[in-house]
DNA sequence: TCTGGCACGTA
DNA sequence: ATACGTGCCAG
């Protein structure tokens, strides 16, 4: 079946889901069995097909622990790097052929979320899409061996929240869902961007979507950066218990970690409030969360299936969505606001994405129109405005039906999340206006298959893989909300429920995420989410209270 | 909430 | 040594 659709979708693009993770993984999950979506033709031309480019999220497992607790981002004035770092490994181009690869963060839901209670919960509408911009990888462009040599890393990406950012970093809105997603461009002299010819694919790991966040909320995903990140070491505490010595300054007195302290105080305060709230409320399980934390152990050690840790739900997997599009399109979509690089101003069109944005999913615009704001130039990288309108993808929720790893989608319909606004020459507008329109996205679209398709989904709730994936739950978060209180002064939480990994749908493997099942409740409010939903809807478990 | 300075670490 | 990436915490 997916074939099917896949397959009368494929004429713009194709799409590919992998499975980040190794192929190992990949195969154990089918998850619904597909079978591989696959096939793509494969094969055909060999050059050109951008399609048959595979990429595999490096530190796979370590992005899944994080999912599983719902990874949350800093966002600072000053622009903060993700941890985990994005990380790819790309294989299938053509050695002599050049691309460029670029990254761009698009909201995976239109919902502002709240921490409460030891989870993420729905808060609220999500503030209009601020203008997109995009992160190029500071070797682009490049021949596909240079990219297929070693890991591809765009490490240096930074997040921002300061709407006014001059550096060219990611803007991005606090407390919102986003789904971060990889653009392949092939940049040969006759596929200059802005020409017929661009072809372009994406991928989506759904493992790398996370809650932007201007302080972490979650105490598991402190440990976990700590635990992991190299540069927060300092705040790592002798693993036993709570104490650890300092040796390293040659105290020899125990110490205790401020980390845990604070932590513990939070978790004893969240724990109770669980299980007074939501427990009683809603019985999540979530209650088990709050355990682990105060255990201390937590973190690191958890399970990646622990129902626990869930929260983030999006219970796609993570796959990754990969979509292909051959050009179309039109639009310079890209515009490098400051980079330096040359090749920039060939990019440009790359998408009409648009054409695929279909309503349930969402679009996101990635690539589409430029946006530029103001010159950036970041010193490695290049940040361009992306933009918008439609974005594009679709959801992205791949993985649906796998979850696992790969899929293939075809269009490309990513996860977008809301059709951005573009403003054209504006720096940003303010959202609200715009919003308006953006949720009813339509299909912008020119093909007829989008917008075919873009139905189908909707009704049917599949599409391409990619789409299907997604689509089929489409869920938003539900909407009950629920749960949560008030948040009383706090909340910190905007976050719907991350947490508790609701259990998934049935129909999929509970495994992570999970998220996709749950869906069966959503029921959007508004019309609008629903577009929206897509992603989102993965996660799942979100309870909108 | 969000900010800026801090101590502590990496590179 | 410098530059800069971290989480923490007071405000």
């Amino acid at each position: 079946m997916l074939q099917e659709k896949a397959s009368a979708v494929t004429d713009e693009c194709m799409t590919r889901v992998q499975s980040g993770g190794e192929a190992d993984r990949l195969s154990d999950q089918s998850p619904l069995g597909l079978p591989t979506v696959p096939s793509i033709p494969s094969t055909s031309e060999p050059d050109q097909n951008i399609e048959n480019i595979k990429v595999v999220l490096h530190e796979r497992e370590l992005w899944k622990k994080f999912h599983e607790a719902g990874t949350e981002m800093i966002i600072t004035k000053a622009g903060r790097r993700m941890f985990p770092s994005y990380k790819i490994k790309v294989s299938g181009m053509n050695p002599k052929t050049k691309y460029i690869l670029l990254v761009d963060i698009v909201p995976a839901d239109d919902h502002r979320y709240k921490f409460c209670d030891n989870k993420w919960m729905v808060a609220g509408k999500a503030e209009p899409a601020m203008p997109g911009r995009l992160y190029v990888h500071p070797d682009s462009p490049a021949t596909g061996a240079h990219w297929m040599r070693q890991l591809v890393s765009f490490q240096k990406l930074k997040l921002t929240n300061n709407h006014l950012d001059p550096f060219g970093h990611i803007i991005l809105n606090s407390m919102h869902k986003y789904q971060p997603r990889l653009h392949i461009v092939k940049a040969d002299e006759n596929n200059a961007f802005g020409s017929k010819n661009t072809a372009y694919c994406t991928h989506v790991f759904h493992e790398t979507a996370f809650i932007s966040v201007t302080s972490y909320q979650n105490h598991k995903i402190t440990q976990l950066k700590i635990e992991n990140n190299p540069f927060a070491k300092g705040f790592r505490g002798s693993e036993e218990g709570d104490l650890r010595v300092s040796r390293l300054q040659g105290k020899e007195y125990p110490v205790i970690s401020k980390n845990m302290v604070r932590q513990r105080l939070i978790s004893s305060h969240n724990h109770l409030a669980g299980k007074l709230g939501a427990g009683v409320l809603s019985g999540h399980p979530q209650v088990l969360s709050s355990y682990q934390y105060e255990t201390g152990v937590s973190l690191s050690n958890s399970d990646p299936q622990d129902p626990i840790s869930n929260h983030f739900p999006q219970g796609r997997d993570p796959s990754l969505l990969y979509h292909c599009f051959k050009h179309r399109g039109v639009y310079s979509a890209i515009r490098p606001l400051g980079c330096k690089r040359p090749y920039l101003e060939t990019s440009s069109a790359v998408s009409e994405e648009h054409y695929f944005r279909s309503p349930p999913t969402y679009e996101s615009p990635l690539l589409s129109h430029p946006y530029c704001t103001e010159a950036i130039s970041s010193r490695e990288a290049c940040m361009y405005g992306g933009m918008e309108t439609e974005s594009g993808s679709g959801a992205a929720d791949t993985d649906d039906l796998n979850n696992s790893p790969s899929i293939n989608c075809n269009m490309w319909a990513t996860m977008q999340p809301y059709p951005r606004y573009s403003m054209d020459g504006l720096p940003y507008q303010p959202f609200t206006a715009h919003f308006t329109n953006a949720p009813p996205v339509t299909p912008v679209v020119p093909h007829p298959t989008s917008s075919i398709a873009s139905r189908s989904q909707a009704d049917l709730g599949v599409y391409n893989s990619a789409t299907v994936q997604r689509g089929l739950p489409v869920i938003p978060p539900s909407p009950t909300p629920t749960s949560c209180s008030p948040a009383g002064s706090r909340d910190r939480s905007a976050h719907p429920t991350l947490y508790h990994k609701k259990s998934a749908s049935p129909l999929r493997p509970h495994r992570d995420f999970s998220g996709y099942p749950s869906q069966s409740t959503l029921s959007i409010r508004d019309p609008s989410y629903q577009y929206q939903v897509g992603l989102s809807s993965a996660g799942t478990h979100w309870t909108d209270s």
